[in-house]
DNA sequence: GACTTCTAAATGTCCATACTTATGCTAGGG
DNA sequence: CCCTAGCATAAGTATGGACATTTAGAAGTC
């Protein structure tokens, strides 16, 4: 049902952006599964079928669903398919290879703007984290090209807050010092996604901002780090990087 | 007026994103004015305010216009400021850092499939060109990566195929070589843009891909040299590449 | 069994209308 | 002169209906 007391300020399509996302992720709607038709939701929901397209759009274009005339509307969450892995030796091909060139490329600058904690969706449990707000510059005192969001575990903070203002390498360099072991491997992903919504109307972004998206994978002997990297620019370029590692991915 | 005599098979919203696109290139629609209202549009063509809003969400998504409720749609075609400038001393430097690290990140070979006569849409009056149909692969044999489509003058054709299967550089140090002169200054932009429907129904991509554009001017002494670079992944992620040269572009 | 034809289903397209909300401007009052 | 209130405007949201087009499968035919 979708009840009026729920309305937040946010229009009513959007409400059901969030419920049927909802579903897609807690397994109401299984990937490869076809979804009720647009009528059926209309009923359910107790809506117009122009509402229910609307919200179908939004997943449609966060590459959710995809839907096809005469068919219906399939659920598709599986990225794998829309990624491209790539492997490096080591950590330093890592990082001088694909961080930095993106920092070449784009020939920035950043300043950390504060330190909040936060909670990381999807992150693993019992393990706290900190958001850090940063701004990425053309040059100092140039106009801003990027905002950044950083998701790093609440233990770095203390590293974070003193060696970082002076840190000049790449950031990950720092943390790795204090993970709890060296980093052997690392995967990366690639991938180009819509931005959410939310984060759209967050931000003040343009409606059809992008993100490209940077997962990466480390591999230590003990644990995981997990770090997770949001680069939202202030106009319609976007970057979003997300660094973490996980057991599936063996040390060989 | 909207005569169904056009009809070929496109859909109305979709004629009108021409029209509109069309008058936003020719002038009718300057940059920085409002255009006419959704309600006049509507009856200019007439058609229902829907479908206008329709052929407008996708120009909006383009970042050919922005729109604000209570004042309008405005023409900001101005994409410099979505675009990222950056100026390179040498083509050396150009090469090296920008074009050979998006190779380096993505890892990736091509193979040139055919090469055909084709048509640049806003391309220099006078100038033939040719269309390089190409594929980049993960790995040789593996798994396509994107397609690759490059407009180059036609002037170009032999070179190309001539001299193309055993270059090992990057591909513009071939056509430099039979530039009429040496380019002394190069000047790059990075854009993310979504990608045209009508390219997205071509390739069978996603519904929602996307396009990382890399736009270049190249200066010479004597004139200009252009070249247009698309590529089309094989799934969600997409590069687009523009090379071209302009006049306002200064040698300074 | 293979092929064609028909049909139901689902999304795509399009319309007319109404109300909501944000914006910019103007008129009025302090 | 500044501030506020009101108003017109234009996009945003939402409804309900209609028809078109595509698809997959069922039914029928050879």
């Amino acid at each position: 049902m979708l009840e009026d007391s729920a309305a937040d300020g946010m229009p009513r399509y959007a409400r059901l952006q969030k419920i049927l996302e909802e579903r897609l992720n807690n397994g109401t709607y299984p990937v490869g599964s076809l979804i009720p038709p647009e009528i059926e939701l209309a009923a359910e929901f107790a809506t117009s079928r122009t509402t229910i397209r609307e919200a179908l759009r939004y997943l449609r274009e966060r590459g959710y669903v995809e839907r096809k005339q005469g068919v219906g509307t399939r659920v598709v969450s599986d990225t794998s398919k829309s990624t491209y892995y790539q492997s490096f030796g080591s950590l330093e091909e890592l990082f001088q290879v694909s961080v930095e060139t993106f920092y070449v490329i784009m020939d920035m600058r950043a300043v950390t703007l504060d330190i909040e904690t936060a909670e990381l969706v999807g992150g693993l449990a019992g393990e706290e984290w900190m958001l850090i707000n940063g701004v990425r510059w053309t040059e100092p005192g140039g106009k801003p090209i990027c905002y950044i969001q950083s998701y790093v575990p609440k233990r770095f903070e203390d590293v974070v807050r003193e060696e970082f203002p002076d840190h000049q390498g790449p950031f990950f360099t720092l943390l790795e010092r204090h993970a709890d072991g060296p980093i052997e491997e690392a995967v990366q992903e690639i991938r180009a996604l819509p931005m959410p919504a939310d984060i759209i109307r967050q931000l003040g972004l343009k409606p059809g901002s992008w993100s490209l998206q940077l997962l990466r994978r480390y591999v230590t002997d003990s644990g995981t780090l997990i770090a997770s990297f949001n680069w939202h620019p202030a106009d319609q370029m976007t970057y979003v990087m997300h660094i973490h590692r996980s057991k599936e991915t063996g040390t060989e």
